[in-house]
DNA sequence: AGTGCGATTGACT
DNA sequence: GTCAATCGCACTA
């Protein structure tokens, strides 16, 4: 019998490099589409293929750079690659890469993972069995992926604990949309999602 | 020191 | 579909 049942079995994820990274946060943003998302843990692996992402560009309003660099959002200052985790609503935990250069303020929400390793520890993590409310939605994401805020800061292209890999399986159309949950009128289509994947959050009209 | 408000979720009609 | 919980942070006084 072949060893080689599947790819994600034999050869193990490679890490992305942060001068791999489109510089552009939007650009990053549909990149991050299909890549992975990788969190070892004492209890096991906990792995996940983004789904759906938003970008928060230099000059948007609506980013947390957008009133300068305070304590809470000086992660998003760091250079590309790195995680900027923050809490929402008391009691939600996000997450974003960040993007750009060092210095600038600006990065990428992830909002949403089909789930690809782990997970019984993420459905212990989350409190529920249900496939689709593990990973589908910001803060439901961060929880199934043991997220904590003391993650705020860290490397994500240094492999090892928590870190992006390489993309997984084929990457379905990628469809855009406006941001989701800004108390906006209007709103650029810096959302991205795999139009046809059911861990997508929120609606999936496209453009 | 006090106030208002989220890049959401889960419970409920 | 509606709606409130929840709390750290930024801002005002």
């Amino acid at each position: 019998m072949v060893e080689q049942e599947h790819q994600n079995s034999s050869c193990p994820p490679r890490p992305l490099r942060r001068a791999d990274l489109p510089v552009d946060t939007i650009e990053l943003a549909e990149y991050l589409i299909g890549k992975t998302l990788i969190h070892c843990l004492p209890g096991g692996m906990l792995r996940g293929r983004i789904v759906e992402t938003e970008a928060y560009p230099v000059g948007d309003a609506a980013g947390h750079a957008f009133p300068g660099k305070t304590l809470r959002n000086s992660s998003l200052f760091l250079p590309p690659g790195h995680a900027y985790v923050y809490l929402v609503y008391g009691s939600s935990l996000m997450l974003n890469v960040t993007s750009e250069h060092r210095g600038i303020g600006a990065g990428v929400l992830l909002r949403a993972l089909e789930p690809l390793q782990g997970l019984e520890l993420m459905q212990r993590l989350r409190g529920t069995k249900r496939l689709l409310e593990l990973t589908r939605g910001p803060g439901r994401l961060a929880q199934a992926m043991a997220i904590k805020l003391s993650d705020d800061g860290h490397d994500l292209c240094k492999p090892g604990r928590l870190w992006l890999a390489d993309a997984v399986g084929k990457i379905g159309i990628v469809s855009q949309s406006e941001r989701i949950g800004l108390g906006r009128n209007v709103d650029p289509p810096w959302r991205f999602f795999e139009r046809d994947n059911p861990y997508v959050s929120g609606p999936r009209n496209f453009h």
